[in-house]
DNA sequence: GGAGCGCTGTACCGTATGTTACGTATTTTG
DNA sequence: CAAAATACGTAACATACGGTACAGCGCTCC
């Protein structure tokens, strides 16, 4: 059963020629609201010609453009008046194999975010962004792309952050860096690297402060760490999920950046004037 | 302070003629729809004529009619963009500072699912899964720590898998290596990368089927990308939010990874047989 | 490698749309 | 009550919008 265009079209737009797909995924995008405007401005927008867009509606069964408009304004019409509809309808709109991986990480970012504490984020986030340390940052075989994503981030915003990469010969020798004002964020879910825990216990004794992001079952590094965020994993995948200390890591990055711009920090402001 | 077209007509509708204000309860009953309908209906759902509809847009302070109607699509615009989930939605359990963040994000996946279809999703499963070629990954300043994680998944199902790193003159010399049967896989949100986009160009002139993350807004590379996925971004941060695509790579990673399994892959059996 | 097909864009056309001028009706004011 | 000002609709107009014919191009399939 097809109520809405846009299904319609993501029903069809495999039958699609490329120019015709193209408008299909413009409109999907900003769905509907390019479909209200002139033809001449949704060719524009979707980078075809206005024929191209003309044979697309044709394509999806109507006789005419002003016709697909009319569709398009009933369907907001609808929308509208039942506000609730739109956000609510748990009976996913998409009833297929997908969704359960979407539900099963949305609970999961409730549920980590239900056992972090306000308190919690802002002292790692007094951490992250008192000055007077270096930041390093580590991640695990699957991990490391949240490390270089964090890192990517924080590096803009301060000096002294450093992704520690490549071979654990040449992260090991990085452990002279460290000392008791910095801060080393950990990477780190099942299954645990040996290696990484070696580093951890190691940075410790230096006295490194460790911020650990880690899984529900704790990483062995929680032993050592001054902070530790547990991120719920569980999804119907053969494959863990890192989505929730995915966003526990933008979270930071948001609150850090805040943080800094509180604290009239020099830095962003000349960042800002670069902008 | 009037910021909606709604708030602005209750306020000066006591200052209109007889006429004037039938336009306006009219088009505040069945706010906003009748306003994108032409002059011609909007003046007869009135029951008045057209140049009074006119008249009564310019005592908004329009121009013209084409004008009112842009600012009343761009309010919807907005509005469908933050949905009413955020004032509808039950106060968050954690009423702290970093909900906001969470109900984003909550939100941005929702909606970035909602526009996607299994359809889709299969289509482009069923390409990273065809082994006849090989797969490249690729992302931007931001963005590359995701092409990373997805390579580091889809590497150990199926062999010839390639994260594109380091200096553009690198992964510009592997486009040798790059032919028809093969998959590009591009991460490029706001800002858009200019080295990206002729990347892409370029492969895409080689034959290669692209499939692009970004944002909603369309990195130009959609014009060249086989597929697009167009995730939300928006979140209160002065980051955005690369969550949605995030959850989109691991559905990506877990789906084909369940293809490959059906497909009874000797490699998949190999690496079961290694744990 | 060649022939056929299908897709796409350019250029042009008819028309529906927004707009304006003007005459009539209605209300307001001295 | 008269006269003027304001409001409204009819009708004519110009523009820009949607629609179409056609030619070029790339792709696929012999």
């Amino acid at each position: 059963m097809i109520s809405s265009i846009a299904e319609l079209i993501s029903d069809r737009i495999g039958t699609m020629p490329a120019g015709e797909r193209r408008a299909a995924q413009t409109l999907i995008a900003s769905y509907p609201l390019i479909g209200l405007k002139t033809v001449a401005e949704f060719s524009a927008a979707a980078g075809v010609s206005s024929p191209t867009i003309l044979r697309f509606v044709a394509r999806l069964g109507f006789q005419n453009y002003p016709e697909f408009q009319s569709a398009l304004q009933d369907e907001l019409a609808a929308q509208l008046q039942s506000p609730a509809s739109r956000t609510l309808n748990p009976p996913s709109p998409n009833g297929g194999a997908v969704s359960p991986m979407l539900e099963a990480t949305l609970d999961n970012l409730r549920e980590t975010f239900r056992h972090l504490s306000d308190k919690q984020l802002a002292d790692i986030v007094a951490k992250l962004a008192d000055r007077r340390g270096k930041t390093f940052l580590i991640g695990g075989r699957f991990t490391d792309p949240l490390a270089r994503y964090m890192a990517a981030h924080l590096a803009i915003i301060q000096p002294n952050v450093f992704h520690l990469a490549g071979q654990e010969s040449v992260w090991r020798d990085r452990l002279i860096d460290m000392g008791k004002r910095d801060v080393l964020v950990i990477f780190d879910i099942r299954r645990y690297q040996e290696s990484l825990v070696r580093f951890a216990e190691t940075a410790h004794q230096r006295g490194v402060q460790i911020v650990l992001f880690t899984d529900q079952w704790l990483s062995p590094i929680a032993r050592f760490a001054r902070h530790v965020i547990a991120g719920r994993t569980a999804v119907p995948s053969a494959w863990d999920s890192s989505a929730a200390l995915f966003v526990v890591a933008e979270t930071l990055i948001g609150a850090v950046t805040r943080q800094l711009e509180a604290d009239g920090a020099k830095r962003i402001r000349e960042l800002e004037s670069l902008r």
